[in-house]
DNA sequence: TCGACTTGTCCAAACTCTGGACAAGTCACC
DNA sequence: GGTGACTTGTCCAGAGTTTGGACAAGTCGA
């Protein structure tokens, strides 16, 4: 089996297990065998130090097949950030899906459960803490549009489908704003990972309280 | 991500997680892409009645790269089988490691382990319960010397890195004798698992004893 | 004995990956 | 401010795989 390290499948997960025919199952792990091939270099050296040539080396691929695949460096990283996203986006889902009897816990649990993650991972401490990864910063903030909306939908889906009785565009709004703080705090830290949890969730914990019980807008 | 549903990486296992190129990656889910059609065909139909033909196109792939990658039916039934046994190899291999305090109980252990396993796989069940599967149930016996040697070899690799003191030639035959133990019993079970792990074990317990502690031939 | 079907092999056409080349751009360094 | 080393993105011919259609030989039930 070919090994993905920090995500548990590939993007829009189809009822696990499920019977993948074999081309489409080999462009996915041509795909992800790039991916992870930068992912590795990343923990070895800045993201400006990479060169498209070494990403496809370290893959055991062309770069032309590395180019064919992902048109440019730049969407390559957009895609590279966008399915860290996903697997962190997993495991929030799983978070609040603990929680559902109690939304103030679930987005705590959510919360601390994504800084903490996110404070450990190889990916963003290397955009975070390292130099020469400016260019990927950017995809998590002024070209983060991809990035931001993604997340957001995610987080509305999994909330509206929670709680039947918040109204969409109130979970839209929560889903847009929680997505904005949490790439702020998981770029600029701002004390422990569970008081800044804590501190989050009893901020938006009397308006959630109300959309859930209420569904006022 | 590629599923393999039984076996947990491809064969020889080397240091998990570690980077394969993608030429060799795709080869390999090519092979267990069509191994899995098999497996997942024989979860409805009998092996006589499933073609080449019929795998392929489960796979998603014409006959021919079918034909390319295993020679011939007889090849792919031998190293579907071969497979299978693999994941049951990993199972016994962990099963001894628990238990090196006791060889007797490891013994126990695996035997009971590798029964119980036996008589949920879905494609030995095929093999020794449903009609039809004479062809694959000769690679487990009259046909059997590829799976039986590979299995001892790894049973008797495992004895004499966990017991040092075990002399190879007594592992060689410890290991033959209880391969070809457990296959009969897996094809043809004689009472609950826990039971027949138990008997053997005892059965072997002076001889097991003896090996491990003074290395006596 | 016939017809339907399977296995195993062949081949040309389609598709994918490779590796070498090149223009255009960046950047350190003199 | 110019030079050389290097990268990105594109092109193309050639190597390698996969495909689908065809066929001989064999099996098996009617």
């Amino acid at each position: 089996m070919p090994p993905r390290s920090t995500v548990a499948t590939t993007s829009s997960m189809p009822a696990a297990g499920q019977r993948v025919p074999y081309s489409v199952a080999a462009r996915e792990l041509l795909r992800n065998t790039l991916l992870d091939a930068a992912c590795h270099e990343l923990s070895s050296r800045h993201w400006a130090d990479i060169t498209m040539a070494d990403i496809a080396v370290a893959a055991g691929v062309s770069r032309q097949t590395l180019y064919k695949e992902f048109g440019s460096r730049e969407e390559f990283a957009q895609i590279l950030v966008l399915r860290e996203a996903e697997s962190f986006l997993d495991a929030v889902e799983q978070a609040v899906g603990r929680h559902l009897e109690d939304p103030s816990k679930a987005l705590a649990a959510a919360f601390d459960l994504f800084l903490t993650a996110a404070a450990e991972n190889p990916l963003l401490r290397a955009i975070v803490i390292e130099e020469g990864a400016e260019e990927l910063l950017a995809l998590l903030t002024v070209h983060g549009k991809p990035l931001v909306e993604r997340a957001a939908d995610r987080l509305t889906d999994v909330m509206v489908a929670g709680w039947p009785l918040m109204r969409r565009r109130d979970a839209e709004l929560l889903g847009d704003v929680l997505v904005r703080l949490a790439i702020s705090y998981a770029a600029l830290p701002n004390g422990p990972a569970g008081a800044t949890a804590a501190a989050v969730s009893s901020l938006f914990q009397p308006y959630v309280e109300k959309l859930v019980k209420d569904g006022l807008s």
